[in-house]
RNA sequence: CGGGAUGUAGCGCAGCUUGGUAGCGCAUCUGCUUUGGGAGCAGAGGGUCGCAGGUUCGAAUCCUGUCAUCCCGACCA
């Protein structure tokens, strides 16, 4: 390709709308295009990018033995209806109405036509298992599309679907997934780290992301917007939306408390002043770091609450120890809602009747011996009005039938469950109790007794520097990363649901067992720029690179130049390298320039040198160069290229 | 969905406060010089100032509405 035919608009300066690299990059050297909010033209360049990958998925998908088809984007209501997906995919999906005011969906993802497909066309256990995949434009009406495309709403991804007979057939075909995405990510020249994921609305129980690890050293720049924790210890690795821990559990005893016991601290020596149970007042306290002032005690002391709504308005709350963070995913998955969000003041008002910073579990004073003890659980019961349904049974992953005496359900993280001599808000104004503990409320200890087991629920974040909740001997670390491709076993979520059933080997009908696989193309080639580049441009790994070479004439007039140039570019061509020659008639530094932007892995020019029969080899990841005769260049572009080795790393079977 | 900001030439921006001939840099085109890291000189083309109303003799500028884009937030009590 000769550069003065090529399509590739390079800026000076970078777009005023682009806020990462990749998506700064790619606009600036040329190879992508805003048409519309999160919708982008492909350039030439990135057509080519883009092809590399999908190639790449394709051979390795094929080995792997799955059959490529293409299913259409534009997908009747219907088929979503049939999976109730229709409703619960809400605004997320682009609709579109034809001339018969019919409804369709551009489709997001395919798991209603591919079931489809599989109901209609697979009768018989003979016929399974089977893996199905396309590589195909999605679309997603984001909230807040950016990041180019990292966060588009026109996307080009590749998604699988497989159907078995059995479970055991399932985890089979998901460890193989597990590899041949190892693999492909390896091939781009993405070293990657699979990590167990929250399996969102997708459904199903085991899932792992990919990610493409961005913070790859101090300083360098951090993007991505995952946060993936990891173990130094062992190759634990998950998303923050699931990441499990041990707490730190730091005892420390209160200086001159003669009838408390250990408290878990941060391990910061503070002493309390409150001997006892006590109510306290507290005017104005709004955020536990002013409660920890006031009080004088540590986060580790605290068992906050937060009122929580989920998707039909319904209010819980939420229980964690103060200097804990809770998990919003977890939370949501331990409730089983669509969607939650922190309550606002003017819902705290009317379903607690208190304000934001002392919502607690009740008027638990009057649960506690000091004001109780001599009252038998019946008969709070009956003084508070329970309803009837008191004998709770809070099952995890239920929304809990737990109620307080404010009649909110309420789910706990497994850390207030330890928590002793604690503070919590007293659910009324300025209010917090000091010194409260489960088991001197009848009610608590009741409860607490006989739901040990059910209560061990894991809502909180997990920091860096917890202990690894899977060794238990190392320490989780924290980096970013970009998702590129995830995994999931759904079961039969989609098959149930849709009534997708083969004929099994005793005759009777039984429904598909699905796995589906994902890989996001654009964002494949955009996390490969976060993670491939310089302050001049694109380093892209040889594998998915446009272009492997470039040839720079430096003065096009010049005749000794421009004929050596020519020569090894016909040459190049001859031998199938991909290459252009950058015949345009500009400065030197003009051409450099864009060639480091653009991100050719080999850059070959024709200087001065070009006279003694020499050509300037560059490669894009190194500073040096080096003159090589004309005659040896062929040689040396196909040993580069044969020598490219994406990273090294060893297929990681997904721990099911 | 809430909050903030911005829409002026292909890209990046000034002009708007205080209404009066639409500007700068880059890019593009022509010519000459230059030719190893985004050249110099001379000249040229290109804009219904996001859109629609309004105020005014006169609006990029003031007012109202609208659309679009970007950022922040969806604040863990």
């Amino acid at each position: 390709m000769k550069m003065t035919r090529l399509l590739a608009p390079t800026l000076r300066e970078n777009p005023a709308e682009a806020e990462v690299v990749s998506h700064q990059l790619l606009v600036r050297a040329g190879y992508i295009r805003r048409l519309a909010n999160g919708v982008y033209n492909y350039l030439p360049l990135m057509w080519r990018v883009l092809r590399k990958v999908d190639q790449i998925v394709r051979e390795e998908m094929d080995r792997a033995g799955a059959q490529e088809l293409l299913m259409p984007i534009l997908q009747p209501a219907e088929v979503w209806q049939a999976s109730g997906r229709w409703d619960i995919y809400g605004d997320l999906m682009m609709r579109v109405k034809d001339r018969h005011d019919r409804w369709y969906g551009l489709a997001p993802t395919a798991e209603e036509v591919i079931t489809d497909i599989a109901t209609k066309e697979v009768r018989s256990y003979r016929q399974l298992p089977v893996n199905l995949y396309q590589i195909q434009t999605k679309y997603r009406d984001e909230i807040r599309p950016r990041f180019g495309l990292l966060r588009g709403r026109e996307f080009i991804m590749k998604d699988a679907y497989s159907f078995h007979a059995s479970q055991e057939c399932l985890e089979r075909e998901y460890e193989s997934m597990a590899a041949t995405y190892t693999r492909i990510f390896n091939r781009c020249g993405l070293e990657t780290r699979q990590v167990r994921s929250d399996s969102g609305s997708i459904g199903g129980s085991v899932s792992h992301e990919y990610m493409v690890l961005t913070r790859i050293a101090p300083g360098e720049q951090e993007s991505g917007e995952n946060e993936v924790f990891f173990c130094d210890h062992c190759d634990y690795a998950a998303n923050v939306e699931r990441a499990d821990s041990i707490l730190p559990n730091k005892k420390i005893m209160f200086e001159g408390s003669n009838n408390l016991e250990p408290v878990i601290t941060d391990g910061t020596d503070i002493f309390s002043k409150y001997k006892a149970y006590e109510e306290v007042e507290t005017p104005g306290t709004k955020t536990i770091e002013q409660l920890c002032k006031q009080l004088n005690c540590p986060p580790t002391l605290i068992c906050k609450a937060i009122l929580y709504m989920n998707e039909q308005n319904e209010p819980f709350i939420v229980l964690i120890r103060g200097d804990l963070k809770a998990e919003e995913i977890k939370v949501l998955n331990a409730v089983q809602a669509q969607e939650i969000r922190p309550a606002d003041e003017k819902e705290i008002w009317e379903h607690l009747k208190t304000t934001p910073g002392f919502i607690g579990i009740g008027d638990i004073s009057e649960f506690t011996d000091k004001a109780y003890a001599h009252r038998d659980i019946e008969y709070i019961r009956k003084h508070r009005q329970f309803p009837t349904s008191l004998n709770i049974t809070l099952q995890y992953g239920t929304l809990a039938e737990l109620a307080n005496n404010s009649g909110i359900p309420f789910i706990l993280d497994k850390s207030v469950l330890e928590l002793k001599n604690f503070v919590i808000a007293g659910n009324k104004k300025n209010v917090h109790i000091v010194n409260f503990n489960w088991d001197k409320s009848p009610y608590f200890k009741e409860l607490l007794q006989k739901n040990a087991d059910e209560l061990q629920s894991d809502l909180r974040r997990a920091n860096v520097g917890d202990t690894c909740a899977e060794c238990q001997q190392g320490t989780l670390q924290m980096t970013r990363g970009i998702e590129v491709g995830n995994i999931f076993q759904l079961g039969t979520k989609y098959s149930g649901s849709m009534g997708a059933t083969y004929t099994a080997e005793d005759g009777t009908e039984q429904p598909f067992i699905m796995g589906c696989y994902g890989i996001g193309v654009t964002r494949t080639a955009a996390a490969a720029i976060e993670r491939f580049h310089d302050k001049f441009g694109i380093i892209w790994p040889m594998a998915i690179a446009p272009y492997q070479v470039v040839v720079v004439p430096v003065n096009v007039l010049d005749e000794t130049q421009m004929n050596l140039g020519v020569q090894l570019y016909e040459q190049l061509q001859a031998a199938d390298i991909e290459v252009v020659l950058d015949d345009r008639d500009e400065r030197a530094g003009v051409k450099f320039k864009d060639a480091d932007l653009i991100g050719f892995p080999i850059r070959v020019t024709a200087g001065k040198k070009a006279v003694e029969g020499l050509l300037e080899v560059k490669l894009r990841d190194q500073d040096s160069a080096q003159d090589i005769p004309a005659a040896e260049v062929l040689a040396y572009v196909q040993r580069q290229i044969a020598e490219w080795r994406p990273f090294a790393q060893a297929a990681e079977p997904a721990s099911v």
